[in-house]
DNA sequence: CAACAAATTGACAGCGCTGTCAATTTGTTG
DNA sequence: CAACAAATTGACAGCGCTGTCAATTTGTTG
């Protein structure tokens, strides 16, 4: 009933090795014969074993995605990305969820992928910014994409897929400037994280092309998470802290610190944003719960995991060579939570 | 390096049938021959080969979990649970989105676990509560287990884990009468939802315990969103709303509707939990970043999703029957959006 | 202890592919 | 068109398991 590779060989007159050879994209194939092959695939709708192809051949056609990461949106979407990649590409994808703070956590992510045979690894924040975990992981021959903050890869270990979080954040800064603000704070995330370095850097840049000094009193080392955002804002806007020292906008480092943000605000009984604008970064379903609705940026992460599958496949494959480097840069999105300073 | 069957097969002075044999808990083995394998395997860390394993056996050594669920948080806990399960009993995991209202989606599915031959399905609503979907699937010899609400299966196509969101939901409206509410709303989810049958039914059965009287005009029959909960909200709390019909707490199917009310509320002026109370359902990562937050209830996703797979793979095993049934109750969780009547 | 049934074990084929290497075909040169 | 190189193709083994069925061992009976 389920066509095998026999069936193809036999309905197009070729053998085995040549269909194997057509449906792996190799090269010494005459057009013509390729042509005929892939006929009979489509007429039989043909889709090679993929435990035959793991077992018989030396190379894997299995795929990891490695990932710690609190964050379930991001995530899904990632896996979501990847998988449509595998599935145009008939690859498979081994799910990792794992804690990145594990005592050797490296040997044993190194145990799961070799136990599967994996043929490469789509690594995100925080796996992808450990340039040892990653060299550790390409001495094995295995493939690595990167995903992560910047604007351009920070080695040559492997290709990565660059969001550029400084552009983003820069735009989201001029975007409170434009509004009129001056006096902009910043509630960092984890000061190691990629991510929140490439935003404050942004947000450094916009205050400079603006003419704005940059007071160190409104820059509040925090980390991603909602409670941080209260208390920064707590502290920002605090009656003990000068006046010179409260902010009339708050750049929050992600959306869930912004949303910590707006419910310290509540609790203080500021009005946003008539009183306060605060923007986060992420565009996190939940960015539109908030109340207001969060001004935020978004990334196209399906997309970004799909480009980044794409092209580990490819680098499998040795289609393509390792310098396969792409960015995204975040758009802003308006909503309620930003507003003219007043 | 890497051990196989043979290696254990000659360690232990065996032949690899037997090998196979320990390793699939198959029972014609002798005790003692069973031990000297273990032992081998234990000593050279021996895991099956799963290529080898699908291509070989007639049994397939592949389970999936098929959803259309737009809660990330909901779906990542599944996936954990189902990991979970899966590589204690050496499976592996095919993931499966879509879109349940596609056209020929039952088709499209049936070709994806054909393609992979896979041996079992975890199912979550709303495939778990479609039962032409499921029979057509138990047709093809798939085993399936199904996670839905209720408080037992509705019917004997395959084992079911049953989550009594009724139970969970009573305790819920018990809570807020408690609190002294009488006029308690209720904002559905859709109604074709088994989850907002149940809840709906939890609340009034809690009514009728305390002998209030069901108001139908504090029923407002929404969706799953935080639209619907503003919507909802607002309908309900409008001045233009007669004064009795105007509820001093409401019960929202989930938190996102929850939420929403919570955001319609901010809109009206009206204090949470002083002048409003609000309940939730599902405790999502999120109902603890609404300000207030939110009261819910609370259920144990991916212990329920490591149950269901066990079960499921004890289906494809065969060591367990038909009826292996299982029940949660979601468990109250009191914060800060339910308070006293005033 | 013979005779048999039941329990346990193993030999061997084969799952559907890919890798290796040899055979064949095609193209190019003088 | 011969002679050769390069491109294309195919034969066959083998990946690491499981299924089938036969062989062997163990236990039971009179």
């Amino acid at each position: 009933m389920k066509a095998t590779i026999n069936d193809v060989a036999k309905l197009s007159g070729v053998s085995i090795k040549t269909v194997s050879r057509v449906m792996n994209n190799e090269p010494s194939v005459r057009q013509l014969t390729r042509e005929k092959v892939q006929a009979a695939v489509k007429e039989l709708n043909y889709q090679p074993n993929l435990a035959a192809r793991n077992l018989a051949g030396t190379k894997s056609y299995t795929i990891a995605y490695v990932y710690d990461n609190p964050n379930a949106y991001y995530v899904i979407d990632m896996q979501v990305g990847i998988l449509e990649a595998c599935r145009q590409q008939g690859f498979e994808l081994l799910i990792n969820p794992c804690d990145s703070q594990q005592e050797n956590i490296t040997e044993d992510i190194i145990n799961t992928i070799k136990q599967a045979r994996v043929a490469g690894l789509v690594l995100t924040p925080p796996f992808s910014e450990n340039p040892a975990f990653v060299q550790r992981i390409i001495e094995l021959d295995i493939k690595v994409v990167r995903i992560m903050s910047g604007d351009s890869a920070p080695d040559e270990l492997s290709p990565c897929v660059m969001v550029n979080d400084r552009d983003a954040a820069q735009t989201i800064t001029q975007h409170l400037i434009d509004l009129g603000h001056k006096k902009i704070a910043f509630i960092a995330g984890e000061a190691e994280h990629m991510s929140t370095i490439e935003r404050y850097k942004g947000y450094r840049r916009a205050l400079k092309h603006n003419n704005i000094e940059f007071n160190k009193n409104l820059l509040i080392e925090g980390e991603y998470s909602f409670d941080s955002g209260v208390q920064g804002a707590k502290q920002l806007m605090s009656t003990n802290n000068l006046e010179e020292n409260r902010p009339s906008a708050i750049f929050s480092c992600n959306d869930e610190i912004a949303a910590g943000a707006l419910f310290a605000s509540r609790l203080m009984d500021i009005n946003i944003p008539e009183q306060l604008s605060i923007a986060g970064f992420e565009n996190s379903p939940f960015s539109r719960q908030t109340w207001p609705k969060l001004t935020t940026a978004n990334q196209p992460n399906i997309e970004i995991a799909k480009n980044a599958a794409s092209i580990l496949i490819g680098q499998i494959r040795k289609k393509q060579n390792c310098n396969n480097t792409s960015q995204y840069v975040p758009q802003l999105v308006i909503r309620d939570s930003t507003g003219k300073y007043s």
